[in-house]
RNA sequence: CAAGUAGGACAGACGAUCGCGGCUGCAUGUGCCGAAAGGCCGCAGACGAGGAAAGUCCGGGCUUCACAGGGCAGGAUGCCGGAUAACGUCCGGUGGAGGUGACUCCAAGGCCAGUGCAACAGAAAUAAACCGCCCGGGCAGAGACGAAAGCAGUGAUGUUUUAUGGAUUUCACUGUUUUCGCCUCUGUCCGGGUAAGGGUGGAAAGGCAGUGUAAGAGACUACCGCCUCGCUGGUAACAGAGAGGGCACAUGUAAACCCCAUCCGAAGCAAGACCGGAUAGAAGCGAUGCGGCGGCCCGCCGCGCUUCAGGUUGGUCGCUUGAGCACAGCGGCGACGCUGUGCCUAGACAGAUGAUCGUCCACGACAUAACCCGGCUUAUCGUCCUGCUUGACAC
RNA sequence: GGCGCAGUAGCCAAGUGGUAAGGCGUGGGUCUGCAACACCCUGAUUCACGAGUUCAAAUCUCGUCUGCGCCU
């Protein structure tokens, strides 16, 4: 991804969990903070609850998916969690990316 | 053709665009960092999850702990032979069970080494006379027979009386009562014999038939089962025929303790090795002590250990060339082994296979490597191939 | 990834192979003018699930599912 990085430690996830605003809808739960970066670092969790290991995969995969075609449009300097619902299995791409929009949108990250 | 049975192969395909992971190359990529080695970014190229990657149920390699020690305890396996690095796996046999058959299934050593347990029911549960059957005796009752006595009737006779009537003597017969003896039956009690039968139970003292007997019983006999002995075949499990014991210590349970045989040191890649960096010490306990080896003892090695407070959460290796894969030949019934040739086929470290479009079809199941192998078990949409069995039809 | 533990009524749970204790709660009754308290009665047929051993399994053995803990 060109202006984003992945968030990798658990201690910047708890970071956001702490201070940052969260918002949902059917599918995921959005976590945002601003980091005072120049750039955004993402972070996607899926519980064990959700599925097996091919199903959580597919679910990562699809938000990474859907966040990297869309990157242009999302504001810099945030660290976003992006947590996925029980509800999210088995659905398809596009789904998936309007949720993914619309919860940029109530975030206003999303130009 | 249908039904079945055993084994094997595949796991949506092709194209376009964007994206991800490590690898290789870039003498000319006028890019960035660095003293350099090199790293980051970029470009190009080929490669990039499974038959179960799963569950973590076994076995092995590897690493550390005395380069691995001894004993006890503990654990695992359990018909026989073989394969293998090893196995609880596989192959070939034996025995048993199921199926018309192809074929499938079996934790399949030992309760005559010892100990434990067996609820309820039942007379009795690992050892038995409760009922029953039979024999002997006592008591009671009933019946038949015999003897004696009494009573009644009939007949004959004698006495008395006028009288054939009445009374009475003796004898015979009939009926009846009592007593005694003996036999049979019934009931009860006592002593003994007997395990053939008994609504129980998972299991009741080898089974079944006959002889036999007071009644019965392996008491005896035939067949079957069991035990012992040797013989023949087989490496063996075992099979076959035979002789003897005459059934005794003989129920079931060892996925009850246990016995026998064989095997097992423990922990696990978050193992472990190396490099670099950061910090702050304080208190307590010890050489008949503490730690390293784990449950215990011995032995060996080392000299510190525990608690609180504080610091780090980096990098490299281990990491993929391996009991590897493909093909051919040879040996073996087979599992498998040997030889030759060729090939290199993911290696991440928050963790890579996705998205969109088009075409086709059977419309796509179960499911994502994390040190590596050999198995087992479990999940699974379907497609194809081969061997064999049974049935129907045709020639 | 590796190692280990557990699953019994709505909840907490005991349970040596032989009829599955107990407490809380629920429901019904007594008491009360009505309640509370107290007292009496009350339920497992799937012992997480599926096979096996046994005459007999919550218990023993094997497999599956679910939940929990520990190790950097």
């Amino acid at each position: 991804m060109k202006f984003s990085e992945s968030l990798k430690k658990n201690k910047d996830f708890q970071n956001v969990y702490k201070k940052g605003k969260s918002l949902a809808n059917n599918y995921l739960v959005m976590y945002t903070l601003d980091n005072g970066l120049g750039k955004n670092r993402l972070g996607i969790s899926v519980s064990k609850k959700v599925g097996n290991s091919v199903v959580r995969h597919r679910i990562t995969r699809l938000i990474r998916e859907s966040y990297r075609l869309s990157e242009e449009h999302f504001r810099c300097g945030i660290d976003i969690v992006i947590i996925a619902r029980t509800s999210a299995k088995e659905k398809d791409y596009r789904k998936i990316e309007s949720a993914l929009i619309h919860l940029g949108k109530l975030h206003k990250i999303y130009i």
